[in-house]
DNA sequence: ACCTTAGTTAAACGATCGTTTTAAATAAGG
DNA sequence: CCTTATTTAAAACGATCGTTTAACTAAGGT
């Protein structure tokens, strides 16, 4: 049994690996099975199936992830009154830290996971994350309301969503945008510097004033 | 011969609608050649293979694009003492309604193919975008810098790809988001209304004052 | 000792993919 | 009308995929 324990582990720890370099649909479980030496039918004995193991993977970083951003943002609504959309992204800093804990590389892997998740299963990534963790969304994005009375929801559901879209891309092609970076400006930039570089871009674009609409 | 070119045309369209739907790897020559009504090997004869096949849908909206966003940039230079960032911006509208004369829904084909392009072969469009048309990306991002010369090069090179993932992000799984802001908001989005969205976001976001760095 | 059960292994299955081959059909030119 | 080159059609190829099967191993309980 504790054999059993370490081949259902070496799967998921080289699966999380190659999913993320290489999305999904383009990881074989040859590949995985290969990377952890273990035998191919074992994904399937353990896990069921391909499919299965996806979510086993995405599960286990938000099963981690979002009850902490859950306690961040409950921190944050305990000083209702002058919340900025700079504090509510803030919220999600130290739960992407806090996934250091489930592997040592955890924030980088769990932020490619989600863009390729968010790329080749469209619906099928945020039906899960919903159903399971709706409330945290929820509330998510009600604090965004709150610290942005002036612009409408519609507009900030969408601006949240092209902020996503920054991220996602960012992290998925950070590789090789870090290495035309490189080339360009002489100095190389960190994976981590990436995300700083993020927060006044998205927070900016959130908070942008709505243009006239002229009828 | 005016029935060969009408054979090589059907398979352009039925790939270019397909390919924009799901993917240029999810989509099957299979799938092209029953929506094209041809036979499945008429895409090897024609084009040599499923990658050139798809350098050849990619290049026909480039070769609209791309000179149009040239002739818009060299208009917007010939005032360059007040240039603002979304100026700069609006400089890629007129040129992606040009792509209607490719196709009638042709923007949206055009920028769900680039999202695609750039999630699934990372590398290989860039390289291909680059090389033929390098100068324009060049002069474009020139003008994003002098439209905000408190911003360091090295900073709007990474927002400039925050904006590209925005917007890729939003028109690949624009279908789906806009389902769900209809569920959410009542009234329902439309396409062009997504990309009007954008621009205000994305230009507050490249714009954005650098926050200090502390040492 | 025996049986049950969990786990592993190697091999094969059926399906789908891009591509190639072969031959038939078509159009053009002398 | 025959010849030639181009285009279409059908079939098969080789590779890869996720999955399943069946035999084998090794504990643990009775």
């Amino acid at each position: 049994m504790a054999k059993a324990l370490r081949t259902k582990d070496k799967i998921i720890i080289a699966a999380e690996k190659l999913f993320s370099e290489h999305g999904f649909e383009q990881t074989s479980l040859r590949q995985i099975t290969s990377e952890a030496e273990v035998n191919l039918a074992s994904v399937n004995y353990h896990f069921g199936s391909k499919k299965a193991l996806i979510q086993a993977v995405m599960a286990r970083y938000q099963s981690v992830f979002m009850p902490a951003l859950a306690e961040q943002l409950h921190q944050l609504q305990k000083h209702p009154e002058q919340i900025t959309t700079k504090d509510v992204l803030a919220c999600t800093m130290q739960p992407m830290i806090a996934l250091r804990h489930v592997r040592l590389d955890g924030p980088v892997i769990y932020l490619r996971l989600l863009g390729y998740a968010y790329s080749e299963i469209q619906g099928h990534l945020r039906k899960f994350t919903m159903s399971n963790y709706g409330e945290i969304v929820h509330e998510f994005f009600q604090l965004i309301q709150q610290a942005n009375p002036s612009v409408c929801p519609k507009t900030l559901f969408w601006r949240l969503h092209f902020s996503l879209g920054a991220m996602l891309f960012a992290q998925t092609s950070s590789q090789a945008l870090r290495e035309i970076a490189a080339a360009d400006f002489g100095e190389e930039t960190q994976a981590e510097e990436t995300l700083l570089k993020l927060l006044p871009f998205v927070a900016a674009g959130i908070s942008a004033a709505e243009p006239d609409v002229e009828s």
